[in-house]
DNA sequence: TACCAAATATGAACACTGTTCACAATAGGA
DNA sequence: TCCTATTGTGAACAGTGTTCATATTTGGTA
């Protein structure tokens, strides 16, 4: 019994910094960016000490990743409110998809950075795994293939990595501006290649 | 007279510090990856010190852009060998220019990711730049556009941006193996999708 | 309430970065 | 042969992430 209660104590503890620090994280990554983040500048404005951010999150790379998880979350809801709408066909769905994709990378560039271009020291993110395994398991229910099926994975994968690929250059102003509105178009022929590709139908 | 050997002899000097230390840390970088390079072991190895090493490069990032610049240099070389071959239209030609990319990335993943993936401390990095430039250059010329085109260089962004997206996720054995038979095959699928929607043809 | 063992908080210290700069070595012309 | 300017050197600086001996606090127990 005394193990116990000590561990949930411990537990509820280290829960209270995880809940405490990660918005504070968040706040600076996305005003100041991942540079502006380490660990003296988040323990002082936490308020404790670096050892406790060490306690409860193991390492920094735990704590970005946490923000991650955040970010993930907010994208997953957004795509699932976009076709949560009375859906005609699949086509309209799958395009919508991708086109809210691309209004989430524009309305939250830095979120969009962290999601997909963030390097985590774990090598196999469990997390963000999981999230992009949940994104390809949505696009596939979205368009009517089997999740079960190999070659209907494969298919919306290519799929998703092409508008995935547009959305990550529309978000990149360096080399050309690219128009928006021809970007969204393109995404609608993209799910109709995809489409085209898909050996159900 | 003076003040021009004066300036010859030190060109000379950092010039050869510059030679000797690109490959060395070009073997670093792709045997150990990006994290293996530091200042102090790119010295020891070349056989100089820090202070020389910056003397010749300014700072570390600039060994980085070069050894970049060596790998823009291999992609543009393989995808203008690519393009050379007797080309019967411009659909076969931009399908092998795809496929090109896509086996460089296969081939090369380390030069790849240096390529697109790393960031580097000068915001606006003109090596890059100008290489990412002569890729969309080169797709617009072999798709048969007009390169002063606004809208002719948009739909070749796409274009490449989806084919960009396509092989970045083929080069990521993270989520899901993906088929290179497949990809190739995808990649003649988005070159479609992209002479689709081009406006002239 | 007073005590104490276990859990937690702390920040100085360590190892490692990139980068600088006073100084030593070295050059090449007078 | 000197002498000045150029170049090489690595100790030192500022900044990382991370650890760990130590102090503090906690909550059950006598």
């Amino acid at each position: 019994m005394t193990k116990e209660k000590a561990l949930s104590r411990r537990d509820r503890n280290l829960a209270d910094i995880r809940e405490r620090a990660i918005p504070v994280a968040e706040r600076i990554v996305l005003e100041e960016g991942l540079d502006a983040l380490n660990a003296r500048r988040l323990a002082k404005d936490v308020g404790v000490s670096v050892g406790s951010l060490y306690n409860a999150f193991g390492d920094l790379d735990a704590v970005v990743r946490a923000v991650i998880g955040n970010s993930a979350l907010m994208l997953s809801r957004t795509l699932h409110a976009a076709i949560e709408q009375p859906a005609p066909d699949r086509r309209t769905r799958l395009v919508a998809l991708g086109e809210a994709y691309l209004d989430f990378a524009i309305a939250e560039p830095q979120r969009w950075w962290l999601l997909f271009e963030y390097k985590s020291n774990q090598p196999s993110d469990e997390t963000a795994q999981e999230f992009q395994l949940g994104l390809l398991e949505m696009l596939v229910e979205v368009g009517g293939g089997d999740p079960k099926s190999d070659q209907h994975r494969q298919t919306f994968l290519l799929l998703w990595a092409s508008v995935h690929g547009l959305v990550t250059l529309a978000c990149r102003p360096t080399i050309v501006a690219i128009n928006q509105k021809v970007a969204r178009t393109y995404i609608a022929d993209l799910v109709d290649t995809g489409l085209d590709s898909f050996p159900i139908d």
